[in-house]
This record gives structure tokens, sequence and C-alpha cells, in this order.
DNA sequence: CATGATTGACACCGAACGGTGTCACCAGCA
DNA sequence: TGCTGGTGACACCGTTCGGTGTCAATCATG
């Protein structure tokens, strides 16, 4: 429901694309006063991947994003994203709302 | 096997490890009831990255799984290690830390 | 039984990642 | 002024990811 912001405030920010997941990172690094190198070295990545995390690399693995989270005291959810109706026989619902998804 | 709570409860879902993450997917996939085919050609991945990740690889790329969750209506969330839980814990770790590299 | 769908599994291979190392640029400070 | 730390940006290179293609096993269905 809320938009995305700075994350210190005990908000789950959703992450649609990588992109925002960089700017968490870099504000959370920012904000703890870390310097690339040391998140790197706390999160026992490379500073290459920090710097080209940060700087947008559409490409990343997923397992290192969840370390350098980690050394940023983040963590990462998965959640429904039209969760609510969800009764004994969910998978109708999601059903439909597959078909939606398929005609576009 | 179903170590990890379903997600079609509507409840936020960490993700401590790829394979939970693993999880999250093949569950609400065979929820959807989708092939892995399907999966693979509605998130525009191929279907051997959906069995590969299925089945555990620790490597995959954020982007991959970002549109394969996306596809299965799923969203993936940062939120702080603090956020839900009051364990103070993790605040007084952080305050730690910023303290040490506020004034190092 | 025969057919199709689904899935796990493998080989092959190009492309890209990620680490190491290194450089220049810039801000802050003695 | 010179020095230091942080950062963006490269090259180089081994690793391996991910796509395509293919196969056999399994299961449901006609």
């Amino acid at each position: 429901m809320e938009p995305i912001g700075s994350i210190g405030e005990g908000k789950n920010v959703l992450v649609r694309s990588i992109g925002e997941a960089a700017a968490q990172v870099r504000g959370r690094r920012l904000q703890l006063r870390l310097s690339q190198d040391q998140l790197a070295q706390r999160a026992g990545v490379s500073r290459k991947w920090v710097y080209e995390f940060e700087a947008g690399k559409p490409h990343a693995e997923l397992g290192h994003l969840v370390r350098v989270l980690d050394a940023l005291d983040l963590q990462l959810d998965v959640s429904p994203r039209s969760a609510s109706s969800e009764s004994a026989q969910g998978a109708v619902d999601l059903d439909t709302i597959l078909e939606r998804h398929r005609d576009g």
C-alpha cells in the first residue's frame, strides 16, 4: 500500500524491479554509513557486485542479494499480490486471476 | 513435502534462503495448476530455469525470479529485519554498527 | 493399451556474471 | 598542499548460468 520510501521506518517496501531493490540497498547502506567495500566484506561479495548492483545492473544473483540484505539487516519477503479472498478453494479465485492475466 | 507455510493465506513469507523462495514458487505454481512450461512461458524464462530453481539451485538470477513471481501473482518485498519482529536484537546490532562506523 | 501431458535430467554452448586488480576523480582533513 | 577514503569505471578471465534440444519415467485419460 505504501509507496516506495526510506526503509528505516519499519515498513515493507515492494520490489517491483531490480532498480528498486538497488535503491533500497544503497539507501540502507548509506544510512548505516557503510562503504561499498565494508558492505561487500560483510556480505561476502565483491565491491564490484555492490557497485554494479547499486548502479542498477539488471542481472544479479539472488543469493548475493540475500546476503547483502542480510548484512544490511534487511530481509526479503514473498507475498501474494492480491491476497484476501482466499478460501478453501483458492485455486478457483486464482484461476480467475490467471484468466484475466491471460486475456490481458 | 511442505516445509514452509503455503502462501495462499495472504501472509508475507520471509525468504531466508533461496530454497524457501523456491518452495514458494513451486507451491504457488501448483496452486495455480500451472505446468512448469506454462509458468516459464508466462514469465518469459525457460522451463529449465523453473525446474532448476524449484529444485533448489542456489544461484538464480534475480530478474528472473521477479518475473516468475509476477507471473505467479506474487511479489517481492524488502523490509527491515526488525519490522514485524519485536526482537530488539536487530536494533541493538544496528546501533552498534552505526556507532562503530560513525565515530570510526 | 495407447496417447498425451508433465517432469526430472542430461549435453551442448554462447553469454554473462562475478572476483581480482587497477586506475582516475573527488571530497574531506591535517 | 598533500594525504586518505570512497566511488565509478575499466580490463582480464575463470566460472557457470540460462536457453535449446532431447530423452525416459510417470501419471491421467480416452
